[in-house]
DNA sequence: GTCTCTCATGGAAGCCCTTCCAAGGAAGCG
DNA sequence: CGCTTCCTTGGAAGGGCTTCCATGAGAGAC
């Protein structure tokens, strides 16, 4: 492979003359610039990624810290990282916590080996410890799907969607309401849960315990998939009382609860009404009720903070909130129904 | 940040000594081992990603190259491929091909850059031009779910899951066959493709090309995605002849069949039976009868492949095929009902 | 013709590691 | 006690780039 050193020779100038021409520099005639950069296209000359990185203390990277890709909701947001990074100058690099208590460990290191010039820290929760090393390093992380005061963040309003879905089953006159919900590590989940536990209270009523479940994380995740949905819907209709309606804090783990329903005999939505939060692309052909977050346009975004953090290396918190919509389809029992 | 001579001065000890301590080199005392690795945990030392990979001519790091994600076929690969990178010492860079036609490009840069050790390159076809500057790099590619003689590959049976699910339709009385396929440049359309023919021909029929509708591209990808599903069937239900039975080459096309199916007031399958290719995990509740493919397993098993042979060294050629299975549901009748 | 100023240019230094070589010291042997 | 041999160790060299500084040539002013 050739360097900078032989494209330098065979054009007959210095290896900064070639540099500069690689990288626009002003100072370099117009001339001798058009001379390298044909040179260096005939040698099928590139930069050493790695070597310019050391040279530059910018290595041209981000990297995204992810959970294992257990819902199909980190692929509707990848989407949307990958839309935007490849519109920028920089490669993504994909770490992911097969173990999500194990995220800020893998943060540390992220942080500390200097592979990447930002970080994107996706749907896991970040202690104060984590936010205080964050902070005191000059990487710029963006939380993505979480929240901590002193961390940039994007996520959606998931307390107001999370409302406006048990809303919708209270206003269709169903009460008796239970909750299948993610790891109440996850921000979402606490969120989701509060606008729930807030809907009910407006229309005077309180929760019932044993109807609020935090699915298990058997593997590792914080639940948001669906054999953990299948797995708590089994749990819950093991109980003599059933509630009759069911708010389900993702589309996934709503998929398992429909899975275990099926099996069980349980008619959705005429023995349980059922609505979700995410809207992924199959809830439509599912005819799943739920909330809809725009995924996509989150990743963008996140990436797109990013970048401009890295070109200009502004410096003031960022946190965007981006709002939700109800989307209703066959899960809940229809408008005639009830109320 | 400490650098490697901060803990050598710290230690007591000369930076020789540190590398060899942190890369457990067996010319080093224990005693000496143990007090730098001590010194360096204290100030939080960790090697720069990239002078290292400069040093050491090794980067850490696999590159996967996949188009843009409009498919979940892409996240079981990518669940499989992370599931296997981390178990192993490196990182993934994820470089996507927004565009399906300029994957040679990215592919070029990525080798040229040198900022991967190997590189998977997914779903996308190889020229031989290309394959031929693979060949000429020492750089170790893997082709997953496409083909090229000449550059290491796995993929499924293709043709064989394909033939499968149409005999199926075939044995189950159905003779006018129509199949929905992806652009014909990638490898697996034309091998589901041939798949299909084959079943025909070996019943004694031939194809009505009418009702071989290859996706378009609007996109820039290759028809494997439930909007370019969508419009092929619509083209095919403007037909006034159409069709008893559909072979669709991917779940989430089908999807986008059902959709427009459902639109249209097209029952399935009463009015049209319905076999797909890839079994994502949605597949079962919606009760799409499928041709399931391993595709978690083939992540991982590329990733181990390009890892040993980082490793090892190994040169030969190695091609790898695993098996399909059809998995009967409900959009293609029931064996009741004919034949 | 002389002096300044500007600007393109070459190449050393530096980015942070690993690796290799030379050297010192300890241990073993006769 | 002297000579080998074997480990450890320090640190220079090198990996391929960018950046900065010094230099020299050309242009412009007088």
């Amino acid at each position: 492979m050739p360097t900078i050193y032989d494209v330098a020779r065979k054009a007959g100038v210095g290896i900064g003359t070639v540099s500069r021409a690689l990288n626009d520099s002003p100072n370099i005639s117009p001339e001798t610039k058009e001379k390298v950069l044909r040179v260096a296209r005939e040698m099928g000359y590139q930069p050493h990624a790695l070597a310019r990185g050391l040279a530059k203390k910018r290595t041209g990277a981000i990297g995204a810290i992810v959970p294992f890709l257990t819902n199909y909701f980190y692929l509707e947001l990848l989407k949307g990282i990958q839309h935007e990074i490849s519109r920028s100058k920089y490669d993504l690099i994909l770490y992911s916590a097969d173990d999500v208590t194990r995220g800020e460990e893998l943060l540390e290191r992220v942080l500390r080996e200097r592979r990447v010039d930002g970080l994107l820290y996706i749907s896991m929760p970040l202690s104060n410890r984590a936010a205080r090393k964050v902070r005191s390093r000059q990487l710029p992380v963006v939380l993505v799907d979480s929240y901590h005061p002193e961390v940039d963040s994007i996520h959606v309003e998931n307390q107001q969607g999370a409302y406006q879905a048990t809303r919708y089953l209270l206003e269709l006159g169903y009460r008796r309401l239970g909750m299948i919900n993610g790891k109440l590590r996850s921000f979402p989940a606490r969120e989701r849960r509060q606008g729930f536990l807030k809907a009910l209270s407006d229309f005077g009523l309180s929760p019932r315990p044993e109807w609020m479940i935090e699915c298990d994380d058997m593997d590792g995740q914080d639940g948001f998939n669906a054999p953990a949905g299948y797995r708590a819907m089994l749990s819950l209709l093991a109980l003599d009382d059933l509630p009759e309606a069911l708010f389900v804090a993702s589309d996934v783990q709503a998929y398992g609860v429909l899975r275990a329903a099926r099996e069980k005999g349980v008619r959705i939505p005429d023995d349980l009404a059922l609505v979700a939060f995410d809207d992924i692309q199959p809830s439509e052909l599912i005819g799943l009720s739920t909330v809809r977050q725009p995924m996509f346009e989150m990743g963008q975004r996140a990436v797109k903070r990013l970048t401009e953090k890295l070109e200009n290396g502004v410096q003031d918190l960022w946190h965007e909130t981006l709002g939700t919509r109800l989307i209703i389809r066959s899960t809940c029992g229809g408008d005639g129904r009830k109320g």
